[in-house]
DNA sequence: CGTCAAAAGAGGTCAGACCACAGTATACAC
DNA sequence: GTGTATACTGTGGTCTGACCTCTTTTGACG
């Protein structure tokens, strides 16, 4: 099984296997490798958990293209096991987007400052629809961290915030006023156009702890004499894989 | 086949399946759960892709314990797919840790101070044995992580670290004083058990950054009118894992 | 008591058939 | 001629049952 793994690493890190690329019908590569169906589904099976390739039933399997996401589902699993909490999930996120937006005001081109003031004022026009609100408030995010120049830290980002999407759903669901978070999203903007990393950190920071508080999720106080809540079985912790533009934005 | 996946997903959440515990042999789970024997391995395959179950071959299946460990060979084929570069690598590393050597000295237990101190004294050890002292380096690095209270960005930054191994591992090797690197630990180590943050952040970022110069995998300077190197076939990127003890340090 | 060979139990592979889905070509009705 | 329904083709998904390989246990033998 890992021959089959291992051959199409070597195909891709030798060029002959780009994203996008389709690979031969499963009875024909298995009969290319002499190995059997059985076997090469195991391999291409393994690939495709690690989101390195995408297969679709009826059509074919391709090489994953658009962004990178890996270890989607394995967060949420792992997550499970060992009993993640959530602020411990918008902790680590908070960490990566405050760099993230450092990164961005260092090295972010002006295709990122339009791409941001798109989503800026789309934000504002949609403050009485929530959902279409969080589409905009995600593709901003995302923009950061394309701008950010750092693919690797993007897509640890974009697993990360992918696992709390469908909390951040109902949290907006409720807001009554969305204004005053496009406005915070709007000094971001500014601060990362002007070149400010300190200050486009200081204002993620700003705006990622007020949602946080948003949604409950602050890290519980630590208080002795009181157990740390045994986690019940459906606790609050992974979720769903969030959507996602397929040619990602920008 | 999203059918076994779901079903062992409910069992774990669901607290019948602990890290660690065996799955029934594949011939009697397939038949309990009316599936193939193929189907199962299909499902079970998957979910030992992402690291949530180990297979032992001629003893069997497992669901993983020890430390989380997501996406590990996942970010060395996306790696390889979509280009990361070296010091992308590292400036992911820069982040993770100094992050979290800031939360280690705010959370750091008396435990963690005694591991950290314990392996500063046996890296300055074993200063004239490189392996021996990348060993202990590492440990270092992973009490910080467990240090910080925050399993996740542990994790992550574990599987960023094991990309690097090898490459460190060749830079450890041909460096004359480890003196002075051993040193640098010894400080972190103090500012965490001092409980500052800052001086244990900023000394992380100074170590790091020390590393990046000694393996040359700072961020190519932006030049103009230079295309940006058409990433040769084996360009210097992703590597193996790196190997690690079963049960971690501390 | 120790050694080593056989057996049992588990995962890994194989082979070939059949099922399910998506896209395309074809035939038929209008 | 146009358009829709149908059949066909190609591809992944599942099933079956056999056999191979590895690991652990067992027990005979020295």
């Amino acid at each position: 099984m890992m021959q089959v793994v291992n051959h199409l690493r070597a195909m891709i890190e030798g060029g002959s296997l780009k994203p996008g690329d389709r690979i031969p019908p499963e009875r024909d590569f298995a009969h290319q490798l002499n190995i059997s169906r059985a076997t090469l589904r195991a391999g291409i099976g393994y690939l495709a958990a690690l989101g390195v390739m995408k297969i679709r039933h009826g059509v074919g399997t391709f090489v994953a293209d658009g962004p990178p996401d890996f270890g989607g589902a394995s967060l949420s699993f792992i997550g499970a096991l060992h009993g993640f909490q959530s602020w411990q999930m918008f902790e680590a996120r908070i960490l990566l987007e405050t760099g993230l937006a450092a990164l961005a005001a260092e090295r972010g081109k002006e295709e990122h400052h339009a791409a941001l003031a798109e989503e800026v004022a789309e934000m504002f026009a949609a403050v009485d629809n929530p959902i279409e609100y969080l589409g905009h408030d995600v593709i901003f995010h995302r923009i950061i961290a394309q701008a950010s120049g750092n693919p690797i830290l993007a897509a640890i980002m974009e697993t990360v915030t992918s696992s709390m999407y469908d909390k951040r759903r109902k949290t907006v669901e409720r807001a009554t006023d969305l204004r005053e978070s496009a406005d915070m999203h709007r000094q971001i903007y500014r601060a990362i156009r002007a070149r400010s990393p300190l200050e486009a950190r200081k204002l993620m920071e700003q705006h990622l702890r007020m949602a946080q508080a948003a949604q409950g999720m602050e890290k519980p106080s630590t208080r002795k004499s009181s157990p740390p809540a045994e986690r019940s079985t459906t606790a609050g912790t992974m979720v769903e894989k969030m959507p996602r533009k397929e040619s990602s934005a920008s």
